[in-house]
DNA sequence: TAGGATTGCACAATCGTTTGTGCATAAGAC
DNA sequence: GTCTTATGCACAAACGATTGTGCAATCCTA
């Protein structure tokens, strides 16, 4: 029952040999260390027989290698982060890595905490999705010499690679759509304040209103967190402050169910009494009251790339520091956006 | 920059103390050991001056305690296992445990792997949220003595704690939306088959049929995953062979996204043409073009209560084995079902 | 058949901790 | 001042693997 693990002692004893010559035997060192086709043969037997599976422990201790990587993410259960997690995960395993997943729960105090954590497990590497507040710890983890490859919420000023999406950009794109169709009040509902997704996304959107000649009005932008509840507030908000407004822009998919509550609540349809569009394309969007436009990120290849970028690291190649890699975004033009007629 | 970790015999030496007084200095076996009050405050001075985190590694390998508890799901993108994978994490690492998780993608052959890979990384405990097909391999893992508790599709003739939903009541109590309606041809877009979620479900579904006196018609029953794909093709299927059928159950929320493209192609109106439920409750249910009634698996619920089952079983306290939690699954009606006045 | 090269393996140190035991020195008892 | 007891710490053996080196036995060569 309780079968203790079977160690490389008991296979070298069972085999007659020395526990080293059992260790080359295993490992393919045979060759190497000059140990005979058949003693290795016998070895291999005995191991097999005996359900013989090498402690990772004891190995890792040995080699410095523990063939860990670490991803933190700030929620698991968000199907953003969880893809990416997927990826990363698949793409490690591909090449002999585990990965030890944590979830910081949106909070920067216990991303720090599992830093130190992720580091006393001597990962060889690390995926971030930093909560994206402030960098310091991550700055003194760097310092580690542990390579480290951020997405999404990243910080320019790290001398780290990261990978993104091209917010700005996408963004733009999204608020074309808008514009386009004679859309002038445009309501933002934010995520973090101070990530750099957000922070490109609040510039392509000024950047947009500017290329159109259209005063920015502050007072427009709602929300602080990337969550649902930030997202039902700010909406709400918006919409009980700003009569005139026709639109709402969405800076994520929790955002939007957010979104979609609270004009659920005041019972307008969309589009017909306000547009909405969204960064992020939930897999839902298109069966939808009014399937919503948006501007899609491509998750899966985030995670790939970080992932791609991170093992090419820890094979030694160094890949060049402080670059950021874009990930372009799809724009989905979907129902959600009525042609606006004012002004 | 490549700061090597500082070990114990660093602080040992830079404190001028032997490395096992400083082993039981930092581990609070102070009292114990009779080390003098001076001693500790200094050799933890030095501690903290270095920088010193004990490598979990060594530790590990010589307690015989990793500290490791594993989550094997099928497919982590999914939000079901997501969010189970989020609270069995947030319950370990309460109690000292870090995770690891993996994702075995559906499928079989690489749940057997990873059983392996799990196994030699020394984890002290697994929650297993098994693919469902077979049972052999996880005989075989349980036989090792380490516990496990398995969620969703589990296996009733192993020796296993297992948590579920209550399938059966959940799907007797959404056919029930249904068939006091009068909705009588009723399809099933089934999971995976052979499968306790999905055996159960049919049961109640088939147990539905009988109590309300309809004859049952095994080709009413379509599907093979727990896909989007298989609910796709499943609705597909039905709505072109069966014309007289005014209403589908969909087995996951996976599977609704597959029915609501089917039903989208065929430009066909929920409820007005065909009525739609689903198990599982997805969180744009309620904004749908016709909000979706639904069954919803309390899935928070089953992570929590799996990971406690096995945190007690790592604590020792002999649980049950072979003992199956239900949770209690809640109906939600929404807009989805029409009032069916045929037969 | 002696000498050197080659073959085939064992010994022992090591990775960074924990922990049982032993040995000084200091303190207390008489 | 001796004997005992308490105090404060160091030594060394684990945990389970990997790996540099050493040492027999066999082989080849002349």
């Amino acid at each position: 029952m309780n079968a203790d693990p079977v160690t490389l002692r008991e296979v070298a004893e069972e085999a007659g040999v020395s526990v080293s010559t059992a260790s080359r035997a295993l490992t393919g060192k045979a060759e190497q260390y000059r140990i005979s086709k058949k003693t290795e043969r016998s070895i291999r037997d005995v191991a097999e027989r005996l359900g013989f599976r090498p402690s990772h422990l004891a190995r890792s201790l040995r080699n410095q290698r523990t063939g860990l990587v670490g991803v933190l993410v700030p929620d698991v259960s968000n199907s953003f982060f969880s893809a990416i997690a997927r990826e990363v995960t698949r793409c490690a395993r591909e090449q002999g890595y585990d990965v030890l997943l944590v979830d910081s729960q949106e909070s920067t105090a216990c991303e720090e905490q599992l830093l130190g954590h992720l580091q006393s497990r001597q990962i060889e590497g690390l995926v971030l999705c930093p909560v994206g507040e402030s960098a310091e710890h991550l700055q003194a983890f760097e310092a580690k010499g542990i390579p480290v490859v951020m997405v999404d919420r990243c910080f320019s000023q790290l001398n780290l690679t990261t990978v993104t999406s091209d917010h700005q950009s996408g963004t733009e794109a999204l608020m074309a759509e808008l514009l386009q169709k004679g859309h002038r009040v445009i309501g933002c509902l934010q995520g973090r304040v101070g990530t750099l997704p957000n922070n490109e996304r609040i510039v392509g959107y000024r950047q947009s209103l500017k290329a159109w000649n259209i005063p920015f009005d502050r007072s427009l932008i709602a929300g602080d967190q990337f969550d649902e509840l930030s997202g039902y507030r700010a909406a709400s908000h918006l919409l009980s402050t700003h009569v005139g407004m026709t639109a709402m822009f969405a800076f994520s998919n929790q955002i939007l169910l957010g979104a979609l509550r609270a004009i659920n609540e005041r019972k307008l349809s969309i589009p017909k009494d306000i547009s909405l569009v969204t960064f992020d394309d939930p897999p839902f969007a298109e069966f939808l009251a009014a399937p919503i436009t948006s501007a899609k990120q491509d998750v899966p290849l985030l995670g790939k790339t970080a992932a791609e970028l991170l093992l090419r690291q820890l094979k030694g190649h160094e890949s060049p520091k402080n670059q950021i890699y874009r990930i372009p975004v799809e724009i989905l033009p979907r129902k959600s956006i009525a042609t606006c007629s004012f002004h």
